[in-house]
DNA sequence: CGTCTTTGACCAGCGC
DNA sequence: GCGCTGGTCAAAGACG
């Protein structure tokens, strides 16, 4: 996979869609306020509707230089598709106003590609995303001295999804992680993570409605879509939704507060009749 | 002893 | 057909 004459190159250099755990892990403090929280939520989900644009700028842009590329492998093709869009693609889609020339076409369904910032000092090339992994063979491609690191689900051969890591040729700190697939099981370290936002029979005489809600990084893609509809015919916004949500609930911070609000909300909404069926965005816009 | 990682060899796709 | 390259295999070693 050769990051420099990809799409990816158009995102490593220009777009910096870098997510650093350990700041949203510092941002979200234990001692900061609910109200507070459901604030960030609204921020977060704006920055995320700027960004997305800004990531289908920029992947047109790249599109549009797609003529000058050299020779390259069929399997080389980046495919920036995320999570359980199988045979969308990017094909028939017309980003903004580039044009995407049609040899490029041929996606690999399920493949999506994040960014996640290390150390510096940390060569190693571990990416703990929840799901157990199992090293298969390592790799030093043309056009980055870093090896590139083979990984398979360790449920293979159940669980067909493989994932290879690489730190970026520009910034060592940065790993870039490629998804090949979609796991068929869920992750063992978000099954702890549901809450419950769905109207519960069993909470028919609280005044309080009992909910669930699904904060699986498939879920918060659906929630993304719900904030910002205009564009959620696009596939680049689930790539950015899943790679912060990622983040975001593996924080027992964000998580913890987010169990605090939520029901905060819940309750100033029941308090003006209206608790049903509501939406997230309803609840925190 | 079982599991995981390392690493060289091998294979397949692509351009020339 | 050949060389280059990325991806995968599998034996050997490391580790708990």
């Amino acid at each position: 996979m050769a990051g420099r004459d990809s799409n990816s190159v158009d995102i490593d250099t220009s777009l910096s869609l870098v997510i650093d755990s350990n700041s949203i892990s510092n941002h979200y403090s234990t001692q900061t306020p609910a109200s507070d929280v459901v604030a960030e939520l609204n921020k977060v989900s704006k920055e995320m509707k700027k960004m997305t644009e800004q990531l289908i700028d920029a992947l047109g842009r790249s599109h549009s230089n797609e003529a000058n590329l050299s020779r390259k492998r069929s399997a080389e093709h980046f495919d920036v598709v995320c999570g359980p869009t199988s045979g969308e693609g990017i094909e028939g889609t017309n980003i903004g106003q580039y044009p995407i020339k049609k040899p490029r076409l041929v996606m690999k369904p399920n493949v999506s590609m994040i960014y996640v910032r290390t150390q510096a000092s940390d060569k190693s090339l571990v990416h703990k995303d929840g799901y157990q992994w199992r090293k298969y063979g390592q790799k030093v491609t043309r056009d980055n001295p870093s090896p590139r690191a083979y990984f398979k689900c360790s449920l293979a051969p159940i669980c067909p999804v493989k994932k290879k890591v690489q730190r970026s040729v520009e910034d060592l700190s940065l790993l870039i992680v490629i998804y090949e697939g979609k796991h068929n099981h869920q992750n063992p370290s978000e099954a702890d993570l549901t809450l419950t936002l769905l109207p519960s029979p069993t909470s028919s005489t609280s005044s309080e409605p009992s909910f669930a809600l699904d904060l699986t990084p498939s879920n918060l893609c659906n929630f993304e879509a719900k904030i910002s509809p205009s564009i959620s015919s696009s596939i680049y916004q689930k790539l950015l939704v899943e790679q912060m949500a990622s983040f975001l609930i593996k924080d027992p911070k964000f998580t913890a507060q987010l169990a605090i609000a939520i029901p905060d909300r819940i309750q100033q909404h029941a308090s003006l009749g209206n608790c049903d069926n509501i939406s997230i965005k309803e609840l925190f816009m």
